[in-house]
DNA sequence: ACAAAATGTCTCGAAATCGAGATACTTGAC
DNA sequence: GTCAAGTATCTCGATTTCGAGACATTTTGT
């Protein structure tokens, strides 16, 4: 076994097998979500909505991991279809809160859990204990370039 | 405090922070290819190509994870910018192959180290032995999610 | 109280990506 | 050999996403 770069830099390995990890597995929810006529960030929305109630737009672009100006365009397609309302904050005046509909809570209420079927079943190659695990390594792991993506931005 | 589904549900945590952690490190990627003016997938198809050499399109497609089109269109821009070079296959007459030009091979030998160590430090959150251990999870996790998906389609 | 910096949202135009399908070629069954 | 099915690549139009920056508001420092 000769110690070609890619095959012997564990940095470089971790980097790749992540990518291709996240990629399989979002096809996944891709495929899932697209049963029920909505896009991966749609869905997002709708789902965090429904699990955090009444949220500002910065706070759900955060969860969504997709940019200002794409969760302006998402929000907006989710209000044409009165799925999510828009009202402005009482306390702070720049903040615009979103909520579901009636229509948007019935919707995700009804496609969740079919969702979150297909979730699991996606990541049921490895074993409970190893997903426990798996999920501790990659917390540290997020977190850490999170915060060192923050340290260069500042510096 | 009552158990919301992602806080007690592993397999969905684990899809959480697995889209985290990808998010952040791919975020660290993308800071670090836009030094050289370059974006994701055109620096795929240059890495690929000075690693494993001359390839047939599909192949460079599969390993950079974007739909046959796309690749397509950043060949395309590589062409223009005269980085690679597209060549008829002799043995099959489908094939398109693809070459660095020796513009692309000294543009790829100058950024890939200085990529390569911005990944290391990346995702150096994790120390060796975690990292190791961290690839052995996400590979069983990707090709066990990628299989999945094949049968599904098949079916 | 004030100016400067930070924050939240949105607008706009450009770029990336996709999906369906067209085309050309190869492979396999018979 | 021939036809059907499969594969490789590309075209085209539509959708999604981004990035820069405009604007209003709040926060911070003095």
């Amino acid at each position: 076994m000769k110690p070609s770069p890619s095959h012997a830099d564990v940095p470089l390995q971790l980097w790749v097998v992540l990518a291709r990890a996240f990629d399989a597995v979002e096809r996944h929810s891709r495929v899932s979500i697209a049963r029920f006529g909505l896009g991966t960030t749609e869905f997002g929305v709708l789902e965090v909505l429904y699990h955090k109630g009444e949220l500002p737009v910065c706070d759900v672009q955060r969860r969504i991991l997709v940019e200002s100006s794409s969760t302006t365009y998402v929000v907006d397609k989710l209000v044409k279809r009165g799925l999510v309302r828009r009202r402005h904050s009482g306390t702070d005046r720049r903040v615009v809160l979103l909520t579901l509909t009636s229509a948007g809570r019935r919707l995700i209420q009804r496609i969740f859990p079919p969702h979150a079927h297909a979730m699991r079943r996606a990541v049921r190659a490895l074993p409970p204990r190893e997903q426990a695990q798996a999920v501790r390594l990659l917390r540290t792991l997020g977190l850490g370039a999170a915060e060192r993506l923050e340290v260069n931005e500042g510096g």
